[in-house]
Formats: structure tokens, C-alpha cells, sequence
DNA sequence: TCTGGGGTCCTAGGACCC
DNA sequence: TCTGGGGTCCTAGGACCC
């Protein structure tokens, strides 16, 4: 018995989010900025329809905007993971199986489901109904496929949001009609490389030799290949690995050329990134510190954490260490970065003869006191004054999370 | 094209061992 | 010393994804 996927998107997500709460803005368009403010990370349609493009940087569109009075967001992620939360709940009632893949997109466990496109259906207007957010569906045997009726699903409106590609005559057809770079796995490298061999489709790609493709590229694009074939290599993956690494990493505004400067923004990074390993339950092994000065110089320094440690106390002055080490003056520099890494649970942990005993609640209660909302704490090596970091002009409430953000019906 | 931030996996090459 | 073969582990970097 074959296998049946569907992949579930949700459009324009954080658009979609964003309009959720806003209904004046039902045809505005709008865009989502990244974190800092820096460029575009998502569109609704109408902002799409205007030419702006994923990624581009805001100041580059900020009279086109303008112009098409945009309604511009600051990203709000935790309205986002609250929305995204609502959503996948919605989904594991309509399925046996999901695999959540990320913050607006999951896998289903479709098999064995007689009219899976008539599910589609009703998993579009369940969303909908229950969460209020518009997505598709793409079914086939494998998941690289499902991605593809995804996209298909997305791109024709004659689809109705739900394309079924269990059909192998429909994989063809589909495939020949959409550019290789549109296939999960295949970049803009990729792309690139695989147009030199003369392969521009996806069904040039499934018609590629998967010994030639193992060689000459990797085993990943042999995977590839193999899945739009419709020969499943990927499972569906219900339970999320723990995070591998954690990055704590900004752009500067301005380039910065004092050293203490950028050491307090390292320190800061760091107890980020620590508080998100301590949110994980993670410890972290290994420490990592990189700055860069647009092209001329970049730089990265790696430590192992003696003991494997959650405690702002012991990765601060690890990373003061590491960037002493890699700092070099007369630089304007554009951005740095911390990233903690070979993390691992506290019980999988052995207990070390000379570990002395760590103070948790420390930790825990500056955690507590930061995310309050009410104030913060921070370490003296910390950069206490944070222009740089997090700009957020357009950020809308968080309407679903914090009492006070509640929307008030008048 | 390097513009944002945060992730994953794979591979080539060096260090080191017998 | 650079001459053989075989293996493991680690790291840096490349490519991808959202």
C-alpha cells in the first residue's frame, strides 16, 4: 500500500496573521518586515501583485510603498506562534498522523483515504472556520510531490486551493510545466548548476540518471529525484528533534569600530541565546563567536564549555575569550554573532566529579523578570543601551497573549 | 544580488591512529 | 623520512529551507 502525503500551507502566513485582527485590512496589501526591521519577509497578495519582492530590503521599497499606501508590520512572532499553535491543533484533528515542519506548514498522514481531495477541502474550510486563516493543500505519494501540488495548488486558482497528484499522468504533466528551481531542495545553486546539463524542469530533473546525480551532485539530489519519481525516502517525522545549535546574530545599523562596543553586543547575544537554550532545556557544549566587516573581513572563534552549562555566568566569559581572539581593530564592523552548539539534555548529561553545583533559580528568576514585560536584568558586560537591537517601529499587539492587547468589541 | 535571522544536512579535507 | 593502505573523528564550508 502506497503512501499519501498532504501538505498543508497556510498563505501568506504572517500577512494572514496580521490581517486576522485587522479586518479594515481585508484588501490593503500588506508586508511583514524581519526582525530588525531590515527587509521583507512576507506579503499579502495584493503586496505581491505589486512587484515587491521576498527579502527585499525596506529602505529600497519605502516609496513604493508609500506610494501604494502598504500597511507595513513589524514581525510579531508571538502572535505568529500563537496563530500557527491554533492551526496545527486544528490539523492533528484531522489526521491520524502530522508532522509539524514549520511555523505555517505540516505534513499529514493521508493514507489509505479513499477521497483524499475532498479532505483537502475540508481541512481548508475547517481552518478556516476554526482559525480564520486561509491555506492549501498539495496530496501525492511522497513529500517532495506534495510540495509540488502545493504549489500548484497555490499558483492555479482554478485548483481551489486542493491539488490531488496521486495520479502519475498528473505528475507529469505538472512537472513539465514547472521550472526546477520550484522543486523542494533545488536552490538557486542548484538551479543554476543542473540549467548547464540542460535540465530547466522538474521533469527533466525526475528524468535525470540517479547514479550520475549521487556523483556528480549529492545523495540529497538523489533523493530528490527518487521522491518526484514517487518512490518515498522521506517519512513523516512525528516527534521534533531537540535544536542542534542555537544563533543569536544582528546587523548593526551603524558599523561599528569600538571594540567594547561590540564585545557588550556579544555579551548580549549570549545571554539571548542562553535564554532560549534554557527555554529548550537544553546545555550547550560549545561556543561560538563570529563578527564581520562586510567583505573583508570575517572572523569565527569556537570554545567547548568545560561542563555542558545553561548559566549565563559560564558562556560570557567563554565568549569574552572568543572574541578577544578574533577581533582585530581598524574595522568597521557590520554585524556579529553568537551561536551555541553540540547542545544536549541535562540527564543525558554525566555527572562530573568536579561539577559543582549549579544555581538554577538564579537563572530561572532572571529569565522570569526579563520576559515580564516589567523590567529588566542584566549582567555588567551586557550593552545596557539596545538602539541597535530590535527595532521594531510598526509591531502590532499581541492580541491572543497578552491580557491587555485583547481586541475590544464596540 | 548579500539584503535578515535562524535553522538543517552533507562533504571534503586535515589530524591522527595502526 | 613521504614511502603503503586503511580507518576514524572533527571542522569548515557549501547548499538548502522557512
Amino acid at each position: 500500500m502506497s503512501q499519501t502525503f498532504a501538505l498543508v500551507d497556510c498563505n501568506n502566513f504572517y500577512a494572514s496573521c496580521e490581517r486576522l485582527f485587522r479586518p479594515d485590512l481585508t484588501t490593503t496589501p500588506i508586508v511583514v518586515l524581519s526582525n530588525n526591521d531590515g527587509c521583507i519577509v512576507a506579503r499579502s497578495q495584493e503586496a505581491k501583485q505589486l512587484g515587491i519582492k521576498m527579502g527585499t530590503p525596506l529602505f529600497k521599497v519605502k516609496d513604493l510603498l508609500a506610494h501604494h499606501k502598504v500597511k507595513v508590520f513589524s514581525s510579531n512572532y508571538t502572535l505568529y506562534g500563537d496563530i500557527s499553535q491554533r492551526v496545527m491543533q486544528t490539523l492533528e484533528t484531522l489526521a491520524p498522523h502530522i508532522e509539524i515542519y514549520s511555523i505555517d506548514e505540516a505534513f499529514l498522514d493521508l493514507h489509505g483515504m479513499q477521497d483524499a481531495a475532498a479532505h483537502g477541502q475540508t481541512i481548508r474550510a475547517t481552518v478556516l472556520k476554526n482559525v480564520g486563516v486561509p491555506v492549501c493543500v498539495g496530496i501525492a505519494p511522497t513529500k517532495t510531490l506534495a510540495k509540488l501540488a502545493n504549489y500548484a495548488a497555490k499558483k492555479y486558482k482554478a485548483t481551489n486551493g486542493v491539488v490531488d497528484l496521486r495520479n502519475p499522468q498528473r505528475q507529469l504533466k505538472l512537472m513539465a510545466l514547472t521550472p526546477v528551481d520550484e522543486v523542494w531542495g533545488i536552490g538557486r545553486r542548484l538551479a543554476k548548476k543542473l540549467g548547464y546539463h540542460g535540465i530547466h524542469t522538474a521533469l527533466d530533473l525526475a528524468q535525470m540518471n540517479t547514479r550520475s546525480a549521487r556523483s556528480r551532485y549529492s545523495v540529497v539530489l538523489e533523493r530528490t529525484i527518487r521522491e518526484l519519481n514517487g518512490e518515498s525516502c522521506q517519512p513523516l517525522e512525528q516527534v521534533r528533534a531537540a535544536r542542534q545549535q542555537i544563533i543569536c546574530s544582528r546587523s548593526f545599523g551603524t558599523k561599528m569600530t569600538d571594540k567594547e562596543e561590540v564585545r557588550q553586543a556579544v555579551c548580549e547575544f549570549v545571554s539571548r541565546a542562553a535564554e532560549k537554550l534554557r527555554r529548550d532545556r537544553r546545555l550547550a557544549g560549545r561556543a561560538h563567536v563570529f563578527i564581520r566587516t562586510s567583505p573583508y573581513y570575517s572572523n569565527m572563534a569556537t570554545g567547548t564549555v568545560l561542563h555542558p552549562s545553561d548559566d549565563t555566568r559560564d558562556l560570557l566569559p567563554l565568549a569574552t575569550e572568543l572574541f578577544d581572539q578574533i577581533w582585530k581593530d581598524g574595522f568597521r564592523y557590520a554585524k556579529a554573532g553568537v551561536m551555541l552548539s553540540d547542545t544536549c539534555s541535562p540527564q543525558a548529561l554525566q555527572q562530573n566529579l568536579f561539577s559543582t553545583p549549579r544555581n538554577d533559580a538564579l537563572m530561572a528568576t532572571l529569565d522570569k523578570v526579563n520576559n515580564s514585560g516589567k523590567g529588566k536584568i542584566w549582567f555588567g558586560s551586557q550593552r545596557p543601551r539596545k538602539d541597535w537591537f530590535m527595532t521594531q517601529e510598526n509591531l502590532s499587539p499581541a492580541y491572543t497573549t497578552r491580557w491587555k492587547d485583547l481586541p475590544v468589541v464596540r
